[in-house]
DNA sequence: CCATTATTTAATCAAATGGTTAATTTATTG
DNA sequence: CAATAAATTAACCATTTGATTAAATAATGG
């Protein structure tokens, strides 16, 4: 069983816009070999190599030789880690907009506010 | 009215260990001045500033000044910007599971794979 | 086996990142 | 206004990152 990555490796391996686009056509598209993955960019193959790498090592893809190939695919359990965090948070997140909203609406009727921070 | 992040910047600002945990106290906690903040970890203030920093930038955080501390709170906005993300490839990644699954079964039947790379 | 195709490894480099300490700015308070 | 408190900016440094070109490795095909 591989261990699932940390969430932070996982969002180190998508901040990269060249890693993203890959990982966005495994998703869309399924399995590519490197050279096709490698094809739409304007970079090198020894480059495209190191981001498949990267990804590997954060868990978001896995390789496997066919022939002369090697095929990678999507690992969704790294994407699984992206979406539990989310699903952890996500009540913080969305309670934060109302809080917004409140925050704003208060401000425009008293201005009784004494700034301190919190705790 | 902020423009929305790249997807790319905001988890790169979320990959760092420190810039997470921040980002996650102020979820649960609220707003925090930048000393708050600081507190927990073992690393300089100037470092934790300059986290604040890129955070700001990433749209995660704005701050504010009152009196003489200068408060962060969340911005939610950016962290939308993920889960749109999430949202708009979630049927690809949760399809890749089954697709896996399938691709796993198949495999202990018959062995015909070519193993050509699709495309 | 030798040539070709597919990909990675090695060596190198400039720029970005994450940290430090010292100095500076900004705001409050005696 | 001088002293203190809160935070940032400046200058610096080591490490990591993302890229390159050249060489090496692996597998197929003649």
């Amino acid at each position: 069983m591989a261990a699932a990555p940390a969430v932070t490796t996982v969002f180190g391996a998508l901040s990269d816009p060249t890693r993203l686009a890959i990982v966005e056509r495994l998703l869309t598209e399924g399995e590519h070999s490197a050279g096709e993955i490698a094809a739409p960019f304007a970079i090198s193959k020894p480059a495209i190599s190191k981001h498949l790498r990267v990804l590997e090592e954060a868990g978001l893809i896995e390789r496997r030789v066919a022939r002369q190939w090697r095929v990678c695919r999507i690992r969704p359990e790294a994407i699984q880690v992206v979406d539990d965090w989310m699903q952890q948070y996500r009540r913080f997140w969305e309670g934060s907009f109302d809080r917004l909203e409140k925050l704003l609406a208060a401000r425009e009727g008293e201005e009784s506010d004494n700034g301190r921070p919190d705790k």
